[in-house]
DNA sequence: TAAAAAATTTAGACAAACCTAAATATTTTA
DNA sequence: TAAAATATTTAGGTTTGTCTAAATTTTTTA
């Protein structure tokens, strides 16, 4: 089928893409830890086997096919990341490096029957979705707890650093997926959030407040 | 660490070398399905290593170190193939491929827990022995089914031939471990044995007999 | 035990995926 | 709107793991 490299660089194209009309070059580079240069040769490579749109100088698009591949590693990382937590009991921020190379496994009957062994789990331990079988998923709509109000608040649903730094961080704060939270001062001085849990109270800087999404 | 080729090298001289001393070039070639001259620029890399003992024209053998590398990669394969057919429902002889591939996860925290998660299981869906977390195993003591006599009999613990047809002809034979069987008869002609199950007789050739393996 | 046959290694290439440095195109800024 | 700055591509290499063809060593055989 494809590399490993080829996958990695679909999947980057359209995580890159869910910010911005089209992918430059350099940001691809910055994402896979790699050379600019590296990342054309690539691109070439891509566009010849039509998984993308490439027109130099003028960044990336992925193709109906070039989508549909990437679709399907994100789905097999986010099940396998599933497994890691709900099965073999790993924390939330352990689980990233290992699915990075167990995304690459092959077959797609053995990720249907993990699908299915699982219980077709709607999303992943931070919070992503899950694609089905057929590539399809539905995101709830979040929003970062930074563009909320003093006195509004919601259930922490997402993150969007997956950092282990940042995941351990949340984890000690007990700011977890499923919580309830709501906002209950802005500190005028740094902008930073004062958040009321079920049982007690913790102050995030405007960073954290930036990086914690939840629904309304 | 390794890469997944010379992972693959080393668990293919460590299988090669249960059946002699030291293992050539060309048993790698056919078992690696490569060219005799890439296993040469192989061996010559891992010996650098010192993952295996080499002398030019002379075969080779796996040094301490190499030998733990290729004991862990079997404890992977061998774990894999437990979780597909124990958790996914797959058969005997549908796992091997998917297992090739996930041998090369690297993580062993993984793998440990993966075998906690299923009670660490001591033999694999072929009756191989699956080695402990410090590459421990016990072989039970096995002889082929074609090496026994009349009236003689046991039960089925393994098997030579890995390959899908076999797994299926034995399958639906209703020869797979763990089956008591008897040795009725010997057919003069062509050597192939008639063998008493629980509720029915089976007549196998001694192609079949060579490949099919008991305790006493 | 010397030729023939077989096994193994060496030599020289190639594709994939990287890299550095240089050239070129695009965008920003004065 | 022409420099300057930035982004991207091209040119030329490197490493890994493969290959074919040729050379060499070992083993077999007559
Ligand atoms: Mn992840
Ligand atoms: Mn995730
Ligand atoms: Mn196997
Ligand atoms: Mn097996």
């Amino acid at each position: 089928m494809n590399t490993l490299a080829e996958e990695n660089y679909l999947k980057s194209i359209y995580h890159l893409s869910l910010n911005a009309e089209s992918v430059s070059t350099n940001q691809m580079a910055a994402l896979l830890n790699t050379k600019a240069s590296s990342v054309t040769d690539m691109l070439k490579k891509l566009a010849e086997k039509e998984l993308i749109n490439y027109t130099p100088y003028q960044g990336v698009t992925l193709t109906a096919p070039g989508e549909k591949i990437a679709i399907n590693i994100i789905r097999k990382h986010r099940l396998w990341e599933f497994f890691l937590v709900e099965k073999l009991n790993f924390k939330w921020d352990e689980v990233h490096e290992m699915a990075e190379e167990m995304e690459h496994i092959s077959s797609n009957e053995l990720i249907d029957r993990l699908d299915k062994f699982m219980g077709f789990p709607k999303y992943d331990p931070h919070g992503d979705p899950i694609p089905d079988c057929d590539g399809k998923f539905k995101t709830h709509d979040l929003k970062p707890v930074s563009a909320i109000d003093v006195n509004a608040g919601g259930v922490i649903c997402g993150v969007r650093d997956h950092s282990p730094a940042f995941l351990q961080y949340l984890e000690k704060q007990g700011l977890t997926i499923g919580k309830q939270i709501c906002v209950t001062d802005i500190i005028e001085f740094d902008r930073s959030m004062v958040l009321k849990m079920e049982n007690k109270t913790v102050q995030i800087s405007r960073e954290v407040a930036n990086n914690l999404l939840i629904t309304l």
